[in-house]
DNA sequence: CGGCCGGTTGATAACGCTCAAATGCGGTGG
DNA sequence: CCACCGCATTTGAGCGTTATCAACCGGCCG
């Protein structure tokens, strides 16, 4: 798929394009490459002159404490475009990184700068997902201060079955999801150990399964119960909600 | 001061306005509007069809969880433009209050659509100012998730002394903060009873007082030091960021 | 004067962390 | 093909931070 089509998949996401719109999106020139698990894409202080897309694999938004500790911002699926907000912020302030090996998209500011100028619909909607990021942020905020362990994790893992079902990348009722054990305490504030044993508190109820890199959803209701799950923070429109389970 | 007025001062914080762009922010109209304690402006689920403007007092955004909890997610100053995001949003997904008895002015978004499709500079700017809560976002969940009670105390007690003086609302080294205990540990995620042996703690360090609606910083390097605290995540330019303590 | 709210204090328990070690598994080199 | 290594996961024990519950104090307002 070319990169203008994966911008279009993601935009769609959370609005309407219209065919000249779609056109402009599809004249758009990038680079691909790959990164390798752990690999820094951007890192703290930069000033990127480019966006990103993720054409395949998984990527994260981190920020480090003074001390080193490591805490994940934000998850990045194929399809997604992580860091559209560089385009008005000058400096980056935390790092993006690959969680597991990933192909991306490299596209210069210019070349958004100049769809946009040409269409202001596709502004808006560049606008509105830069937006959508900030929630996003506030709701891991949310669930990281006032949620236990299990509701936390939970909480994950209905997000990235929601967003993989909303991009079609949920075969039945599983995904992938490469992190480790590791990954995940670093996303939901807890230590891996304490990570591997809330793990194996939620398999016992049998919500889920999550083992090599994939995650899989036995009980969907369960789970979103479990912690409460309401999924308005993401903005996706009704199309792309179309992938309920059918449990 | 007239509502455009406090944008020109808020948008100088993060960037620069020509003397074109400061006459059609004069031009904006709008109401003001006196709010109490405790009381919501915006809730979840609705549509704005303005922004707000903080002329005096306190306010906060924030969140519940299905149980009730509250987290807070920002808290905005005088000067500050809580929600500029509902230009392109939609749906306001979380609750603005105030914290304190407050005014506030009201901004049709027409209003601000008008001046931003006569000077890209504004809107690059505004669009700019909501990426920065983006940013913020990130820095508490950061804060929240990571850091010991004493840091994350420490940690927004140095994010609002920063900002206060980088609009003049500090007076010496000492400024408003009109939150109670209670409110305090729903912006830390701690418990009332939590904030308040750690609040001890602190004032035994002698870094700080906080009573009365009034934080004093007696040891600015000692507080910054107990929470690495580093200022890049509010992204203000160096002429706001002129303000620094003496001590 | 009484009530309410915010702050303070004490006792106890729960949740999650740290340290440490063992297990399992995939990849690599001999 | 096997031995080995590194990495991720699992398990155990003990500790520390923070939550909860409960009571009490003090000031402000009606």
């Amino acid at each position: 798929m070319r990169i203008g089509d994966v911008l279009i998949q993601h935009l769609e996401l959370i609005g309407d394009l219209t065919p000249a719109d779609e056109r402009l999106l599809q004249s758009i020139k990038g680079e691909s490459r790959h990164v390798g698990r752990g690999e820094d894409i951007l890192v703290k202080g930069e000033r990127p002159d480019h966006v990103i897309v993720v054409l395949d694999g998984l990527l994260q938004r981190y920020g480090l404490t003074a001390e080193g500790a490591r805490q994940m911002f934000a998850v990045y699926l194929p399809v997604d475009a992580p860091c559209l907000e560089t385009l008005h912020m000058g400096v980056f302030d935390n790092w993006l990184a690959a969680l597991a090996p990933s192909e991306i998209g490299i596209i210069p500011h210019r070349e958004i700068f100049r769809v946009m100028d040409a269409s202001p619909n596709i502004l808006a909607l560049i606008w509105r997902d830069t937006l959508y990021q900030g929630s996003l942020s506030r709701e891991w905020l949310l669930r990281n201060s006032q949620m236990p362990a299990h509701a936390r994790m939970a909480h994950l893992f209905c997000e990235v079955m929601t967003r993989a079902r909303a991009v079609g990348l949920a075969s039945g009722d599983s995904c992938a999801l490469p992190m480790t054990q590791q990954d995940l305490g670093e996303a939901l504030g807890l230590s891996p150990v304490h990570v591997n044993r809330t793990l194996m508190m939620i398999r016992a109820t049998g919500f889920l399964e999550f083992e090599r890199g994939r995650l899989t959803v036995l009980d969907w209701k369960g789970l979103v119960e479990t912690t409460e799950f309401d999924d308005l923070y993401l903005h996706l429109t009704p199309p792309a909600r179309g992938g309920e389970a059918r449990s």
